[in-house]
DNA sequence: TATTTATGCGTAATTCATACGCATTAAAAA
DNA sequence: TTTTTAATGCGTATGAATTACGCATAAATA
């Protein structure tokens, strides 16, 4: 039940979450299907009563992928009075409705509710997304064929893109990676965050220069070719190198 | 009353406002003085149930300095479930209590609060600060001469202060000068939300090269020198570089 | 007239971003 | 073994932006 289910919960504020996902070639958003209905949404939660803020982040964040070890950020309030951007609220209410198979005018709660945006950096291929108890399926979808999402979720996306390849500039995206990655992995990273391109000799002469990259002795086999080298980052040094800020 | 009070807004949720000013040479942070203690803290507010929360933050400067258009950011959300970062909770209830002489715990609401910080750029000159209801004295203070504020108010002004410094380089900052202003003082406003001198050679060839700035007829005359030239802001220039996320 | 700052221009050194050439290496396929 | 296909690791040129600093001149008041 959502009223049992939300008395354990901060009322007036949730969290969304913008997951981020790298699956080796582009960048990708998690979303979740709402049961019964055909829309979508960012997977988002809420805030126990004695739960610090981030603390909740990262706790739904793992409750529908897994995982707890990435890189996550506030990135906007979003408080607007009505949060519903492409249909009104009543309708947005009732597409609500038919899903959870509630009826949402019996619940004592009737106000609107601030969400914390945050944005999730991570490895596609490290996480199975799972949905929750409203929800039937995750799916990673690319950032040019993003449908019309519920609530406010569009623009939340939107604002969280730009945020990101803002950030990216003072700060390595090292979670986005898996452990091993190859030079031209990376540089796709990048190319698919930034959404531009790079030119591979100057690219591997500026990130190879970065000390918290790690060459190792392992090389990607089974192409066709010669195998490209795989590198590692150096967790302390990459560490540091997000505390210093420094840019790419 | 408190409750009365508290009963048209959120109270879950506050915001909470660093306020810089520049007069000419520095720049500050306004603080509020509370009534019977000598505690000081940031400039807050509570959001009101059917007010957007920029509004909100919005309105709250207003009734502070009584000034709307000026510059005005979310930074950061703070979330802590214990957000007294010097003073323990029951000591900071202690405070509080003696300042405004009601006893909190027979207040209804007893869970913790979040706060959505705000930073704010304008005209010391400007503003007429005033204090609120449980505030006896604002004053403008120095960045390195800020006492021990009350609950996490300190934490708040060092992340807006390097917040504010991340964004200087791709934003103008034209808020905090007056509306006629010499290049000297945009140079000082630079270096000293920066902390960092620049050349005046150098500084003016490239501030001068913006085409947001519009060099007056007039001069400022006083001293016994050659009178430095006024400048003004060409305000829908400003607002496009502002768009344009134009750096210096 | 002396003193003090403001203004505006020039120039060299340095760093950084970007474009692109080329020789070599190594993996699998033919 | 040879061929094909990338990967790697240099080098080099160009232009833009940053930084440091010299210097001539203007215009206020004391």
């Amino acid at each position: 039940m959502i009223v049992t289910y939300l008395e354990n919960c901060l009322k007036e504020v949730s969290v969304d979450c913008v997951i981020f996902g790298f699956d080796g070639s582009t960048v990708k958003v998690l979303l979740s299907k709402w049961k019964n209905i055909d829309y979508w949404s960012l997977p988002g939660g809420r805030i126990k009563k004695m739960e610090a803020l981030n603390a909740a982040a990262q706790r739904i964040l793992q409750e529908r992928v897994g995982l707890k070890e990435v890189f996550l950020q506030q990135f906007n309030v979003f408080g607007e009075i009505n949060r519903c951007e492409h249909y009104d609220e009543l309708e947005t209410t009732k597409l609500i409705e038919k899903s959870i198979g509630e009826d949402l005018s019996k619940i004592p709660i009737k106000h609107r509710v601030l969400s914390v945006g945050y944005y999730a950096l991570l490895d596609i291929n490290k996480v199975k997304a799972i949905p929750d108890e409203y929800t039937e399926e995750c799916r990673w979808m690319e950032l040019n064929e993003i449908p019309l999402l519920l609530f406010d979720h569009n623009e939340m996306i939107d604002l969280a893109i730009r945020t990101l390849r803002r950030e990216v500039k003072y700060q390595p995206i090292g979670n986005l990676l898996p452990d091993k990655f190859t030079l031209a992995e990376i540089q796709k990273l990048y190319e698919s965050v930034l959404d531009k391109t790079f030119d591979r000799r100057n690219f591997y002469k500026q990130i190879t220069k970065q000390d918290f990259l790690v060459k190792l002795a392992e090389k990607r086999t089974g192409s066709a070719n010669k195998s490209p080298n795989l590198y590692r980052f150096d967790q302390s040094k990459y560490e540091q190198a997000l505390e210093a800020g420094m840019g790419f």
